[in-house]
DNA sequence: CGTTTTAGTTTGCCGAGGCTTATTTTTTTA
DNA sequence: TAAAAAAATAAGCCTCGGCAAACTAAAACG
């Protein structure tokens, strides 16, 4: 269980895509995990096993896979981090979806836990009306309603919930 | 010169190493690269091969490398979605150098062009206090002044200018 | 309860993108 | 201008994370 180590961008997707389906149904199997993140068993079974050494998942031959607590923890911050750009591209930049979780499920490897932190507070802060002050939605929705010419954006491998 | 293809983010950290150096002193050599990345020259010679093939840039055998008009187009579009992150971080999320440019240096490959649009507009409208009504910074300021616990984030290989 | 179907695993391959260690080629400089 | 230094390149190695194909175990079904 090397703990020196920080998880790949894949390893995180894989820890979401187990901690969703196992929230569903308590379990995942390896072709779960494959089916919704559309890729071989094969490939889901190295990663596992990786993993499985550094501590992450339960996992014996041919049995179930879950996650251990340290497995829960880091797949909630991944997913945390999902759910919260999430909110923010949808309700404060206005981004419809699918076009929202796509761009949470490229960036929340990349930002960082305090630039998080901040964005959360600014949704929060703008979305309270209390706060900010005032209604700057739809200030802010016509200062950028030209700007609906969202293209199409690359697929992405979130686990669609 | 293969058209179809989307860079990847290290080739884009390439285009926009080039790109920086080459706004300063006209070209860069390898050497130049492989410094500002902190990558071996090796690296950077495998890099330059796959660009040149594809058209971003102009390279012979030991001699300089500049980027053509699609490189350059390439690595503005880069730099542009850097620069536009960094002021969002500092000047609207009021997290401090480095950070700032880390953050944008890791999510700058992974952002959409819809969605840095729409970050752009949200900055300039809060910065904008005839357009946001009413001066939301210190506000702001307090509703997350204890969030000052700025972890250290990863080392990022942008070229720091 | 044996056969078939499905799931899990193993193995070996591939490309990307790092690295080091030669081996050029170019540049500098004595 | 020849020798030394620096830069560029080539070759070969490594890890990661995909894949397909072959094999094994388990489950489902007739």
């Amino acid at each position: 269980m090397a703990n020196i180590k920080q998880l790949s961008e894949s390893q995180e997707d894989y820890l979401e895509a187990i901690f969703t389906i196992a929230s569903k149904k308590g379990a995942a199997r390896v072709k779960d995990v494959a089916d919704s993140m559309k890729v071989a068993s094969a490939s889901v079974n190295r990663a596992v096993s990786s993993l499985t050494e550094h501590g992450y998942i339960n996992h014996e031959r041919y049995d179930l896979i879950s996650l251990t607590d340290k497995g829960r923890e880091k797949a909630s911050q991944v997913i945390d981090k999902h759910t919260a750009l999430t909110q923010f591209f949808r309700e404060v930049l206005c981004i419809d979806e699918p076009e929202a979780s796509d761009a949470a499920c490229r960036m929340e490897h990349a930002i960082s836990d305090t630039t998080m932190d901040r964005i959360s507070f600014l949704s929060r802060f703008l979305l309270d009306s209390t706060k900010c002050g005032h209604n700057w939605t739809s200030a802010f929705k016509a200062f950028c309603i030209d700007t609906q010419d969202l293209q199409g954006e690359d697929a992405c491998r979130c686990t669609k919930a």
